[in-house]
DNA sequence: CTGTTAGCGCTTTCAC
DNA sequence: GTGAAAGCGCTAACAG
């Protein structure tokens, strides 16, 4: 039982050749039933199962289809979820692959699917920012960049979910509503930001571009952003976030700062991960179908991996506001 | 730009040999420094980036350690977080692998790892249930089955735990509590179950078999579980469950069969997953640091990749009650 | 039905 | 400093 055993281990223990072997264990014609089950079960009793890195390298198919995240966040780990039990059924085994490593201007992407492309029968891109891939297997790319045409893609409805956010918002009152805006290289978070300057120019508020500040996704930017803000003179009575991570920053800076949330200010965020239903006070947000979002991920792959052509190859997905407690109407005005 | 470059495109186009490029690429000595430049643009240029698969075959060292899990659900999402960041700064890149398929007496856990194994430079194991591993590669078990002292494990608290959320029912005035077993092949359920019935001892309730069903972590054998313990001719007025899974299950079977949670019945899971937290009412469960699970399991995965010795070869981590909205003064009898 | 052979992409001696 | 060659574990022709 020590150290993995080969095939020619179980070639040898069962007194056939490696060919054979392989033959058997992966059910191909030519061996008699008989030699069949005696390998089988030899190599069985081994613990022998083929090496995914040698046998990638000589046949197409594999069985695991590859998902590549840039990181193991909240968000990813809900679209993992989604494909994990969309893949359930289908016979394929999942693997997640995150390349925290040389993130230069190559992008995780195109590296990760160049290391792992010919051993995957399918891939799924969790918010690539890359453009041109490789294409080598079938491909689908959740919440991307704006790339090519060409790219399967899903994601959901970035410009109306904001949209809601600044409805309720405005609904409530406030006229003057900060935004920390996102990854400039993520359609989606564009897409918020368009949906922002929308909302306020129907409700007839002019836009001040003092009000948005870059929040990158990112727990440090957004906390400046935050700072920022809170800083103005004529402070922002509500502050919409591009997404949780960012707006649980802002109700952490504005707390940090004896501000208390939602009295002295109204916070949104975008996503609904778990962590924002169990931020204190509970975080107000736009919930996105992650889970869902990996479902028709998923659906896609299968399709383009049975050769099959998409009906439509970019599906968006609705998103719905979520009020938990951290909006309220702007207190009355102390100057 | 089509279809992923190999080390021979790279040596093609630079005029080279591949034995060149590889050094090159690897940094290895014996490279012109002119040389190694031009082969590094070159390579840049194409996109290329070595077969993980092809290069595993020849090399130790891959920079990539897996996580083998049997499912992307909650407790190994959030593992895996704790895993992603401990390893963020070590350079090396993440594989969590799940596998579906063939689970039969093997265990996913041998047949993965049999796999991979010559692919990483170590692995971790949440909550594997076979015994004898293959000893390739450094491994570290999270929340394991009973194993051979040999492997390096990780887990929480469960006994301590389960004490936690009885002492708080009985606290509470309960004394008919039933409980929802877990995996039984998983040394935590079966601590859990420990606590459960040494925290009625020690309260001086006699101990009733009829007040423990399997749940066995499942949602169908859980609700299975729930409604037999409801029809019981005394009904419990509360419930332990093993996991948050189970819990959920209960308060979802009692809630339907027009039971009020906490009113009638009170409910207590164990893990604390995202889920527990926005379930309506929010459950009230024992926390294991999920998180610091993974970090823990990093920490003594990285010393064993560094060939060192590890000081305590098995950790395990404290627990603790969260109180929401599940748990209640048992009502006023009424037969 | 079974074995021999070639070669996938890569790294590593070992000559030159 | 560079390349030829061997071989990692495996599968796919092709012989026998």
């Amino acid at each position: 039982m020590q150290g993995r055993a080969t095939i020619s281990d179980v070639a040898a223990a069962a007194g056939v050749s490696v060919a054979t072997v392989s033959k058997a264990v992966n059910g191909r014609y030519g061996v008699g039933s008989e030699t069949a089950a005696r390998v089988l079960r030899i190599a069985s009793e081994l613990g022998y199962a083929s090496s995914l890195g040698a046998s990638s390298m000589r046949s197409s198919r594999t069985g695991v289809v590859g998902v590549f995240i840039a990181a193991f966040e909240p968000f990813s780990s809900e679209v993992l979820k989604g494909i994990g039990v969309a893949l359930g059924d289908s016979g394929n085994d999942v693997l997640a692959y995150s390349s925290l490593t040389g993130n230069e201007h190559d992008g995780w992407e195109r590296r990760s699917l160049s290391r792992l492309g010919g051993t995957l029968d399918g891939a799924i891109l969790v918010a690539p920012t890359v453009v041109d891939l490789p294409g080598t297997i079938p491909l689908v790319a959740i919440d991307p960049h704006t790339g090519p045409a060409g790219l399967a893609t899903v994601d959901s409805d970035g410009y109306g979910g904001a949209r809601l956010a600044m409805e309720r918002l405005i609904g409530l009152g406030h006229r003057r509503i900060g935004f920390v805006s996102g990854r400039h290289d993520l359609r989606s978070a564009l897409l918020r930001e368009a949906g922002y300057r929308s909302a306020l120019e129907e409700a007839g508020i002019p836009f001040d571009a003092d009000l948005v500040r870059a929040g990158n996704y990112e727990l440090k930017l957004s906390r400046e952003a935050a700072n920022q803000l809170l800083d103005l003179p004529v402070r922002p009575t509500a502050i919409f976030a591009a997404n949780d991570l960012s707006a649980l920053a802002v109700v952490q800076v504005a707390q940090s700062r004896g501000l208390a949330v939602p009295r002295d200010l109204s916070v949104v965020g975008f996503d609904d991960v778990p962590e924002a239903a169990r931020a204190d006070p509970p975080l107000t947000t736009v919930r996105q179908p992650m889970q869902q979002l990996g479902n028709e991920a998923v659906a896609m792959l299968t399709a383009l991996m049975g050769q099959q052509e998409l009906r439509r190859p970019h599906v968006t997905l609705a998103t719905r506001l979520v009020e938990r407690h951290t909006t309220a109407a702007p207190a009355p005005r102390r100057g």
